[in-house]
RNA sequence: GCGGAUAUGGCGGAACUGGCAGACGCGCCAGACUUAGGAUCUGGUGGGAGACCGUGCAGGUUCGAUUCCUGUUAUCCGCACCA
């Protein structure tokens, strides 16, 4: 029978007439919708069928919108600095600016090849110093504002990539980029006050529409906690160590005292029986690695030979030091309630500490204590004036108790640390900053921005700790801009994620070199509505982002202070067997032999047909044959039919408005793959209908347009075989008239005992007594025994129970 | 260790607020058209000869459970001594 469609041309067709005549077009009254793509950084690897998935759903989604009748804003644009394109361009032997234009271009053309409708007007690049001006000019804003601060201290280093990180990038104490294991290094670092935001930051998820999974990982790593410091004094001395503790109720069951071995206390609380032992156990522990640290399942720890009173009671504690407390959380010291602490319980039988319980479960102490017990739930005992008391209630009024007491107050304490900014690195932006030896710090003048990355002979990572923009002597020496002695340049650069943390904000006015966006724009086309990327960003750029957009909000640039309102994380496209689609494994799949055989259309769909959107699934190339076979059997059906004449009849009616309904209600749901599933079952009932007096021209145009988000170019090409010169796109999303829908006669199963036995078919509104007798009718002779109960839910079941 | 997700035919996966389990597709089987078919079209396809049995496993609630509850196993992901 009829030849396949001629998808080659057809493309090319179409492709090159919306080159001519755009389909998305603001005509200033229609509202706006804004649906972005995380923004890919230019690999030399260029694009594999899972790079499809996100941008053919976000593509869907985007002309869905469109012929909702929305003006869509659809950008795309690179995240071209940073690690991964340095340490390319190393490997490749070539300047990172040469391989990143490169890569762009290359990848570019491949993203063209998936009929994305990006509006390429607004591209941005994030090394383009004219939108690095802007990265550079919020670094300075936060200066000014005092969130930007240098500070010298121990950090996170890869010694690998040869740069600090943020806590954000060290993942199982390793490098999120390269796996090294990430020891520490002391250096001067520049730090963003992200911590200043960390209620906002905390509290304003509940704004957002975004995964829940999302949300709690956000929320975790942020890690609020309420609780107490207490003061415990040293014995015999007038310095006092402070504690941090969420567990206050538990004060009269502290036995001891462990502070951090970096704790600035620890060295002069070793006594001379103890020195030894103390000086050696603080030199281990700062040779220990982040993945040392980790592995440790075994406490270890040492007696400083010194002891605390605690303040409730009096009692001699004794203080220990132990690396599994750590220096830079809370106060870096804890008062240790072995009774009601797990890591507490272990350490004091391991090192013979005394236990004691204050909190009586159901009641009762515990006789022979083999774990903690460290549920807020009992009754106080051992705990002189708080015995008695519920421990629940308790811990909620305790830190209030101990302030007035005076030996402590009320507090509470943040995982979140301030974010590392400086990377020893060539290819980021440079730290807008001179060193005056007389100023101090001085900000680059906001009009002398960008503050180009200067060409340099080696940009290989040094090592040493410094960047390799520090050999450039004409580029460090300078002049202090406020009093204009000598001074020297920042020459640290930051991180890959300054500008990927406000690049969203600038596409819509990508050309403006007066602000980094006008307000007239940002008001009009910002926030953004739906927000498409892989789960990997949950708390590096999607925090990052959250936080500029904060601040940028605060000092008045924007006027809404969350990025994201909609959050969409699709799962990965992987190999057999799970594995991650990666060159060295050798089971990448490209999208260009599959464009070229089986045509843009047939890839998109199948890329949505593969699975759930949401989850992971495994590519099989075999697969694409079945949404291929059904674009040619759409494609055929259609063309038998336009010319028929066919008048369009109420079961016609019927089924086009329940294929509108279908298939919008699955979309609204993100059931992608559901949604092709759904076209392909319509399709079936109409290649049927064609043998039996065929398809009502409206129909089958129905049918067209809400096609058109998912095979683009086939709608185009149908819609015109249909007889219109205007592009599919310049319609409306077909709407569902619900009456039209319903079925006069529906189909009810009936069951004994709840097992099908046969199926009628009852009017809709069809009485209890009717039903049922029909039922028994259709039963026969399979309903037997005693019938003890008759169900029947309206146009749902009939169950009759028998005995 | 803590938290989350997932588990359904040979395979990918459907099943809306509890109501005919396996939609749709891949693969496979049979047939048609063909010089030919790895193209296309038509039909079939969970297991069992059968009454029946079947949604990771064991219970429970219900007239009725893939769906709700309790426990449990496996895989994946996140956090990981945060006091």
């Amino acid at each position: 029978m009829a030849v396949s469609y001629n998808h080659r041309e057809i493309e090319k067709k179409w492709r090159e007439n919306w080159e001519k005549h755009p389909v998305n077009v603001n005509d200033g009254k229609k509202p706006k919708y804004y649906c972005l793509d995380m923004f890919p950084y230019p690999s030399g690897n260029g694009l594999h069928v899972g790079h499809w998935r996100g941008y053919v759903i976000s593509d869907v989604w985007s002309r869905y919108k469109m012929l909702q009748g929305y003006y869509l804003i659809h950008p795309m644009g690179w995240d071209a600095f940073g690690l991964p394109a340095e340490n390319y361009a190393i490997k490749m032997g070539v300047h990172p600016a040469k391989s990143t234009a490169d890569n762009i271009a290359h990848i570019k053309e491949q993203i063209k090849q998936i009929a994305a409708i990006y509006d390429w007007d607004m591209e941005v690049n994030t090394t383009d110093p004219d939108f690095y001006k802007w990265t550079q000019w919020i670094f300075v804003k936060m200066f000014k504002a005092g969130l930007a601060y240098e500070k010298e201290m121990p950090i996170n280093w890869c010694p690998s990539c040869k740069t600090g990180l943020a806590n954000e990038e060290v993942v199982n104490g390793c490098c999120e980029r390269c796996g090294s294991p990430v020891t520490k290094k002391n250096l001067k670092q520049w730090m963003l006050r992200i911590t200043k935001y960390a209620d906002r930051l905390l509290n304003d998820l509940d704004k957002l529409d975004w995964p829940e999974k999302v949300k709690k990982m956000q929320t975790d790593w942020i890690g609020k906690s309420y609780g107490a410091e207490v003061e415990f004094k040293v014995d015999g001395r007038d310095d006092a160590i402070t504690v941090y503790t969420t567990r206050p109720d538990t004060l009269h069951g502290a036995t001891f005292m462990v502070l951090a071995p970096e704790h600035a206390l620890a060295r002069s609380l070793a006594t001379d029986e103890t020195r030894e032992a103390v000086e050696k156990y603080i030199f281990d522990a700062s040779m220990k690695s982040n993945v040392d640290r980790l592995q440790d399942k075994e406490k270890t720890g040492v007696f400083t030979g010194s002891y605390a009173i605690n303040p409730i009671n009096g009692k001699k504690v004794p203080i220990w030091l132990s690396d599994y407390v750590l220096a830079d959380y809370g106060t870096g010291a804890i008062m240790c309630v072995p009774a009601h602490d797990d890591r507490d319980f272990e350490f004091a039988k391991k090192f013979d500490i005394p236990i004691v319980q204050v909190i009586a479960k159901d009641g009762v102490e515990i006789p022979d204590m083999k774990e903690a017990y460290t549920e807020a739930s009992g009754t106080m005992i051992n705990s002189g004036d708080w015995n008695g008391m519920e421990s629940a209630v308790l811990k909620k009024e305790a830190p209030e108790m101990i302030e007035k007491m005076g030996c402590g107050r009320k507090t509470v304490n943040y995982k979140l640390r301030d974010w590392v900014f400086s990377r020893q690195r060539y290819w980021g932006e440079p730290i807008p900053i001179i060193h005056c030896p007389k100023c101090g710090c001085v900000p680059v003048p906001e009009e002398e921005l960008p503050l180009r990355l200067p060409d340099v002979e080696s940009y290989q990572p040094t090592g040493t700790g410094e960047s390799p923009l520090a050999a450039i002597d004409e580029w460090v020496n300078t002049t202090c801009p406020v009093c204009g002695a000598p001074a020297k340049r920042e020459t640290n650069t930051m991180p890959q994620w300054a500008g990927s943390s406000w690049y969203f904000l600038r596409y819509v006015d990508n050309k403006n070199d007066k602000e980094l966006v006008s307000r007239e724009k940002a008001d009009k086309y910002l926030p953004v509505d739906m927000y498409i990327g892989g789960v990997e960003h949950a708390v590096l750029h999607l925090l990052y982002s959250r936080f500029y957009t904060k601040f940028l909000c605060d000092i008045g640039a924007i006027d809404f202070d969350e990025p994201f309102h909609k959050l969409f994380n699709q799962g990965m496209i992987t190999g057999k067997n799970g594995i991650k689609m990666s060159k060295s494994k050798g089971n990448v799949v490209s999208p260009d032999d599959l464009v070229r055989d089986y045509g843009c259309d047939s890839l998109r769909m199948y890329e949505l047909f593969v699975g759930p959107p949401e989850l992971d699934s495994e590519w099989d190339d075999r697969g694409i044959d079945g949404v291929y076979r059904f674009l040619n059997r759409f494609w055929h059906m259609v063309l038998n039919n336009k010319d028929a004449q066919v008048k369009e009849t109420k079961e016609l009616i019927k089924l086009r408005h329940k294929m509108v309904y279908d298939i919008t209600s699955r979309l609204e749901a993100f059931s992608l793959n559901t949604v092709i599933s759904g076209f392909m079952e319509y399709n079936n009932k109409f290649v049927d209908l064609t043998k039996k007096g065929g398809v009502d021209k409206t129909t089958l145009e129905t049918a067209v347009i809400l096609l058109a988000p998912f095979a683009p170019h086939m709608a185009e090409e149908l819609w015109q075989q249909l007889g219109h010169d205007t592009s599919v796109f310049d319609n409306r999303w077909p709407s569902v008239d619900e009456e039209a829908m319903k079925d006069d006669e529906i189909e009810i199963p009936v069951q004994i005992n709840g097992r099908t036995k046969a199926v009628i078919s009852v009017s809709d509104g069809a009485s209890k007594e009717d039903v049922l007798a029909m039922a028994k009718e259709a039963l026969g002779g399979k309903l037997t025994g005693n019938v003890i109960k008759e169900i029947y839910v309206p146009g749902k079941i009939v169950n009759i129970v028998a005995r």
